[in-house]
Order: C-alpha cells, then structure tokens, then sequence
RNA sequence: GCCGAGGUGGCGGAAUUGGCAGACGCUCUGGACUUAAAAUCCAGUGGGCCGAAAGCCCGUACGGGUUCGAGUCCCGUCCUCGGCACCA
C-alpha cells in the first residue's frame, strides 16, 4: 500500500523551486499582473508561531491560484527592522540592533522557506538598510518641500518607559502601545506630519475600496470628521479693562442652533487666553487649577472619573446673538486639541454641560422642544432630541436642521461666525527620541534657518555608536555624537548641525509596498515602468490591529507622494482582508503568556502541507480560531487519501472520463473557485474531502484527466504534495506551470433532480423527477407519495407552490 | 454611553436569492483486517416518544410578527466579542 511520507518529498521540492527560479516575478511576461501582499513582520526574537501562519498561508494560497490562473504574481516578502522593539529588545540583550535584527531575519526566514511558500527572495527588502532608507529619507524630504513636515513645539504624548514621544495612534487606553506604562505629556519641538490637511480625501476615498466595512468605519471614526460652525465671543474682563473688546473668544459647534440656550462658556486649561482674562481675584484658583490638569497622565485625565470640575476665572463673554453676559470657566473636560479649544455650554441640550452646570448651580435653559407647547417644560436631563426649536426669537418654530442652517446665515451676515467642519484627526507627531530608526535628514543652520539635506547627499547614515540607551532628556542618543551633529550647511556651506530625532517605526512601512516592485534602484526609490506595471496592491493581508496606523500612514504617502507626482495612483491598497487570530486557551498566542504552538515539530510530524491545510480547514478566515491539536489529524489523514488515491490509480488509469467522472470533477472545480475567489477556505477543504470520497465511492477506475485536475487544484494549498504527484503523473515540469482547469458548465446540471415534498410547508417526502418537469407531472407524482397521501386523507387541499426543480408544498387544512 | 460584528449538536463549523438545518472534520460507539497493536477501511453519532425499526414530535440565544415555507426578513429582549469614548 502507498504510504504518504511527506518528510520524504517536501525539502525537495522547495529546493527545486529555488533552483528553477519558480516564484520570480517578471515584469516583461505580457501577462496581466497580480500583486498579493503580505504585511511585513517586524521580526522579534521570538519567531514564528502557527497564529502568524495563517496569514501567510491565505495569501501563499491566493497567489498561487492566481498563477496558475495565468497572472504575473507578485507576492514579495521583507522586515520592518527599524523601531522601538527593536531596539529595546537589543538593549536587554546588550547586543547592537543590527545585530539582534540580523539575527532575527535569519530565523524567520529559514520559518517561512519552511512553509513552502513562493515568495520572490530576491525581492527581500530590509527597512534598516541603508540602500532603503536612503529612500525613505528622500520621501521625507519631498514632504518637507511640499509643506507637510513642519515643527511646532507642543504637549506631545511622551512614553516615559521609552523615552520617547508617541503619536496620537500609538496611545491606546492612555497608555503607550509598546510597553504598556501610562503616558504623560511632555512639551516639546517636534517634528509633525500634516495628514490632517488630507483628511477629507482619506475619508471620501474610504468608498472606493474593496475592504473589510469594519475597517472603513474605524478609519472613519479616527478621522470623525463633524460639521457645524465657529462663532465668536467678545470678552469683558477687568483683567484687561477697556481693551476688553481686543479678546475674542472662537467655539466650534455641532449645534449652533442652541446659540440662544447658551448659558456660560468654558475654556480648555491649556488655552492661551486664559493666562490674559482671568481677573486678580481668580487668579490664584485658576492657576492651581491650571497645574493639577498638566500634572494627570492622560490615563487619569480619560479614567479618573467624568466627575465635572473645573473654576470661573472671572471674565465674561458676550453672546453675539443676545448680548447676554456668559460667564467663562476652564475645565478638564474641554480639550485643547479639538475644535478650537473653547466651548459655549448649553446645559439644556448637552449631556456634560448639563452635569457641570448641575454640579456648579448655573443656570440651564429649554432652547428644544417635543413641540411649542412643552416649550417651558422644566428639564430633568440635558434633551438631545434633533426637535422644534423654541425661545429662540426668529429661529423659535424651526426644526433643529433648519434652525442650524438658518443660524450659520445669520452669523455670516453679521461677521460673528461661519460654518465649520473639525476631525478628530491630529497631525501626526513624527519624530522619535531613540537610535534605531532613520534618521531625519535636515540641517539646523544659523544662517539660513532648516535646510533639507540634499537628495544626491541621501542617505543621512545612522551613525555607528557605542551607546545607544535613551537618553530621557527630550534628545536622541545622537545628540551625544558630535561627529554626527556638526556637519555643514547644504545651502551656504557655513557650520551647521544635524537634526537628531529619528522617525517612528511606521515610517519604512509607509511606502514598502511599493519599493517590492522595483527593489534594487539606487537612482530612484522605483522606476516609472515597475510601478506602473505592479502597483496598486490588488490584495492586502494582515491582522485588524493595523486598521488606523499603519493602513492610514500608508493611505496619507501615497496620496501625498500621488500629488507630488511620484506615483499615478492615489490609494495603495485597492482589496484588504484581515485574518483572525490563532487562540490557544482563549487566548491570543504570545511568548510572554507562554501559549505558544510554534510550527517546527508539528512541520516534523506531519510535514508542512498538513499545517497548511490544517490552517485553511481551522475556521471561517477572517475569525478568530482556538487552536485544536486534535483536527490536525484529520487533514493528515485526508492528505494520506489523496495520496493513496492518486498513487493507486495513476498505473492503469483510463485516458477516457467516464460521464460520472467528468460530472463530479466540473462540479468540484467549479465550487473551488467559487469559494477560493470569496475567500471561503475552510469550506475549499471541504469540497476537497467531499470529491475525494466521491470519486472513491465511485467504485470505479479512475481516469488520467481526473487525477491531473485534481492535483492541480491541489497545488495552491498543499504545493509540496501537488509537485510530488504531479511528477508521478508523468509531467516533467512544475505543477505551477500547469493551467487551472477550465469548467464546462454542461456538466453540472443533472437530468434528474430531487423536488422536496412538503405538506404545510414540512418535509414529508422527496421525489426523483426530470429536470424541468411540469407542475402538474410532479404533482400528480407527488400526491402518489404515502405520506402525502395519508396527510391528504380527510382533508381539503386548499392551494398548492411549486418551485421548478426543488420544492412542491401542499397547503391543506 | 456610542458604533460595529456575532449567538446553529459533545466540539470546530456548513447551509447561493426565504425552499431538505447540521455538509466537512474532530470526539465517541460498534464492526472488518491483524497473533496483537498501530495504521487503514466500513457503519452509527442533535433531543424526545419507542425494545428495535418504521413513524411522529421538538429543535438554529429568548419573546413576538410577516410568509405556503424563516437559521436566513421585520419588531423587541438577553448575552458575547471588537472599536471609540468628556471630540463640543
């Protein structure tokens, strides 16, 4: 009996693969390309567990069928070596971070050989190289020229674990995403990136791309984009007596309809009026105040409690629409960094003025109403109800659409405000305190000012140092090399020293996507022809967590580098599909909760076909999957089948199809594209162990057409086997070089079919019919049925619903 | 609190457009092969009534509804998971 030995086989054929250049991706071909993208790993010290498998076994699975479907597939692979783990990784071993990151790669790329995946080597691209940098830097600068790099000094998110400051993305619960410790706020000069001047293309654009609704709608919420209006509030304040009117408050609204239910304004702390306005008397409260706001983390500013606090600072403001005098308070929970930093609280209608204004006795006034009649109707609870606005002069009556409407024109008439849209967005805080990332390639000169390092001077080498712990001052570990720091001036040639901060982790995966097409230039970061050809990326794969970094940064470099001219296209990824989880014990697999299952002595047991199969058959793909040890036996076992199948029947196989034969494979075919193309991959291995028993139950010879159709169909998901049986088939050349079988679809309608006899809509019986058989042929057979009969007997058929081919239904009563 | 996804046997999960619920796999039970075991193969495996079979009834989180017919559509409730969270 043949015996599936896969240990015997699988290093072969990938050796053979190298050798035959099988997974190079050819830019002159002439065929249609595809480009299927995996995202990158950062490679940790850790390696490769199976959860990390299943992405990579989706898209190896994808690009395979893709091939053998006549595409040029580019399926490349690298390492997102630069950033913060890295780096602190390499410090807790005291190795240099070339060298833990070298060491790394090596690991996990023995892992992925490992898996049989056709990944082009000679693609593999490294983001701490020089040779990439260097373009990485050159990206930079094109920012820098058009405008979209700029410094500002700032609170920035500072993670005091890391010494570093941290992007508004990278603050997850009020804590740094790396390492977990609470982040503080820490002012300093910084270098930003403007994505918020593309925050209405990166939002509109959502629609034309084939991704997962879920990830849309989070990009959407991150950029929470809302329409209303600023007005403005002249203020009176003592503190600056009759140069009171020289000070204006401007608030964003969401409801500028509500203007007249206005009935005190609040400041953010920070806000800078507030050091101007605040009278003698307030001032000692307010600045006590003002201190015990910067002192909380963010996690105790969000967490704490929403217990409303906060102190009148003594200046009033007036409001534009009546004049009414509206005393200014500051409180915590106005934010600084949204809208304008200053609101007009109407307690009536906002659920947190309502609670301040409760907690502080200030007045609440009814602007909204159920109707007119309830227009005096105490409130109990802020009312948010989009109604009839009412007490509101001219506006009272209005729906609150219209009344907003209406508001805006008045106010632009009178010059006191307009309408306004804000987001949620903030400009991405870009640069990094540490050593092992790029560095920023521009020059502080005294004389004229910050001047890009020029192109053909690209790279800025990250120097060669000794020491590379952070330092905690607020200045990179470059700062301390002199070497580095005094160059000279690129514009006038005087003294002049270097930027030292570096860029954050996600700058080399901005754009990586697209150096896989060309990866080799040292003219340019990629050529005209390459990136016309490959790019955009047809299909994406990675995990969820990504969904607002990494897939917004790489959204914001292309758009702006589209614009710059660099690139003919204006969004990178054109289908995205984001895998589940491998859990073990409910849980996601990681090192430090010690719940790994790593993939090298399962590979050793049961070869890697068998793991990938096991990885496909685990589960709907886009869900998360507990991992069973036990079901890994029975995708062995079915593979053994295969196996013994095709070993079995190749010697005397037929060179004709029997009509049985020939129904089953079309059908088969048919429904593995189907489900291939829609991703449905554990229901793939379903059809496959389904034919596999039909064509043994068959009970019949099986010919040579079948097992080659089978095999080839076989190869997306267990290569290794494929080419192995393939080669017993008598083929001399690759099973990936072989064509996807074509379907016939005369083969899959049947002659007969199954019509389901039902009575009151329940299943009683099911009879064999003529495929298109008349309604009242099948009736008349039907009610020959004995179970219809019975049914039937001393009743009254009251109607009866015939579906062509598949149901007959007798309503009776 | 807001937004989104989901709830189907002992388990993982199937089920085109409203048309045979539980495909496929795991587990378990019985059988064949074997001196024996492993491997392999065959049969059974949602619950109930029943000695068994036939047959009938119940059954897709819960309560209603629409329909000849609902896992699928509508209304309400509960639970689980994910995202956002004082964003004016």
């Amino acid at each position: 009996m043949a015996v599936y030995e896969p240990l015997k086989f699988e290093g072969k054929w990938r050796d053979y693969w190298e050798e035959h250049r099988l997974h190079k991706a050819d830019l002159e071909s002439g065929k249609p390309k595809f480009y299927c993208l995996d995202m990158f790993p950062y490679p940790s010290g850790s390696g490769l567990h199976v959860g990390h498998w299943r992405g990579y076994v989706l898209s190896d699975v994808f690009s395979r069928y893709k091939k053998l479907n006549g595409y040029e597939v580019l399926h490349p692979m690298g390492w997102d070596a630069f950033g913060l783990p890295a780096e602190n990784d390499a410090i807790k071993k005291g190795i240099h971070p070339a060298t833990g990151t070298a060491r790394n790669i090596a690991n996990f790329k023995k892992q992925l050989i490992e898996m049989g995946a056709m990944f082009d080597w000679d693609r593999e691209i490294n983001t701490s190289e020089k040779e990439y940098y260097k373009w990485t830097q050159w990206i930079f600068v094109q920012l820098y020229k058009m405008g979209l790099a700029y410094r500002k000094e700032m609170p920035i998110n500072w993670c005091p674990s890391c010494k570093t400051g941290l992007a508004n993305e990278e603050v997850v619960d009020g804590a740094c995403e790396r390492c977990g410790t609470p982040v503080t706020k820490k002012n300093m000069t910084q270098w930003m990136l403007k994505i918020t001047a593309y925050a209405e293309r990166l939002l509109n654009d959502l629609d034309k791309l084939d991704w997962p609704e879920k990830v849309k709608k989070m990009q959407a919420n991150w950029i929470g984009r809302s329409e209303g209006a600023k007005i403005r509030f002249q203020v009176e304040s003592k503190a600056v007596g009759h140069e009171s009117h020289a000070h204006e408050i401007e608030v964003f609204t969401t409801r500028p309809d509500t203007l007249y239910g206005a009935t005190y304004m609040v400041l953010a702390p920070e806000h800078p009026l507030v050091a101007h306005i605040t009278t003698a008397e307030a001032k000692a409260d307010v600045e006590a105040y003002v201190d015990k706001t910067l002192a909380k983390s963010a996690l105790a500013r969000q967490i704490d409690d929403k217990e409303k606090t906060g102190v009148f600072i003594g200046a009033y403001a007036i409001n534009p629409i009546n004049q009414e005098r509206l005393p200014i308070w500051i409180a915590d929970y106005v934010l600084m960094d949204y809208g304008t930093g200053a609101i007009m609280a109407v307690p009536g209608h906002d659920e947190r003025d309502f609670e301040f204004a409760s907690t502080f006795q200030l007045p609440i006034k009814r602007v909204v109403a159920a109707s007119l009649e309830e227009a005096n109707r105490p409130l109990d609870a802020a009312y948010t109800d989009y109604a009839v606005i009412v007490n509101s002069e001219e506006i009272s009556g209005l729906r609150v659409g219209d009344a907003k409407k209406a508001m805006i024109v008045k106010l632009e008439k009178t010059g006191k405000g307009e309408l306004a849209v804000t987001y949620k967005l903030r400009d991405w805080v870009f640069a990094r305190q540490r050593y092992w990332g790029e560095p920023i390639p521009l020059v502080h000169c005294d004389h004229c000012g910050i001047v890009p390092v020029k192109e053909e001077d690209l790279p800025v080498l990250l120097p060669d140092v000794e020491r590379y712990e952070p330092t905690g001052t607020g200045e990179s570990p470059l700062a301390a090399i002199s070497s580095f720091v005094h160059t000279t001036c690129p514009e006038c040639g005087g003294p002049a020293r270097r930027e030292t901060d570096t860029m954050p982790q996600w700058a080399g995966s901005c754009w990586y996507f697209m150096r896989f097409a060309d990866p080799h230039n040292d003219q340019e970061p990629f050529s005209k022809e390459s990136i016309n050809y490959w790019l955009p990326v047809d299909m994406y794969i990675g995990g969820v967590e990504h969904a607002v970094l990494h897939l917004l940064y790489s959204r914001f470099f292309t758009k702006a580098l589209y614009d710059r001219g660099v690139v003919p296209f204006n969004e990178p990824f054109n289908r995205l599909f984001n895998q589940g989880m491998l859990t073990l014990n409910g849980a996601k697999m990681s090192k430090s909760k010690g719940n790994v299952v790593s993939p090298e002595e399962l590979i050793e047991q049961y070869g890697a076909d068998t793991l990938r199969l096991y990885e496909l058959f685990v589960g709907p793909p886009e869900i998360d999957a507990e991992w069973n040890p036990r079901a890994i036996e029975g995708v062995y076992r079915f593979l053994g089948r295969v196996y013994r199948l095709v070993e079995e029947n190749r010697a005397n196989a037929p060179t004709v199809a029997s009509e049985k034969l020939l129904k089953l494979r079309h059908r088969f075919v048919k429904q593995v594209e189907e489900r291939i193309e829609t991703f449905r991959f554990n229901t793939v291995v379903s059809a496959f162990m389904e034919y596999v028993s039909d064509l043994q139950d068959a009970n019949e010879p099986i010919d040579k057409g079948t097992l080659d159709v089978l095999t080839v169909c076989l190869a997306p998901l267990a290569p290794h086997l494929a080419e192995e049986l393939w080669h017993h088939l008598g083929h001399p050349s690759s099973v990936m070089l072989a064509h996807w079988p074509s379907v016939d679809e005369a083969y899959l309608v049947d002659d007969e079919v199954t019509v389901v006899v039902q009575i009151n809509g329940k299943v009683r019986d099911r009879i064999q019919v003529a495929r298109g058989a008349s309604e009242t042929a099948v009736a008349e057979l039907a009610l020959q049925v004995p179970s219809v009969k019975l049914a039937l007997d001393g009743k009254t058929l009251n109607k009866q619903i015939y579906v062509q081919d598949k149901i007959m239904n007798f309503v009776v009563r």
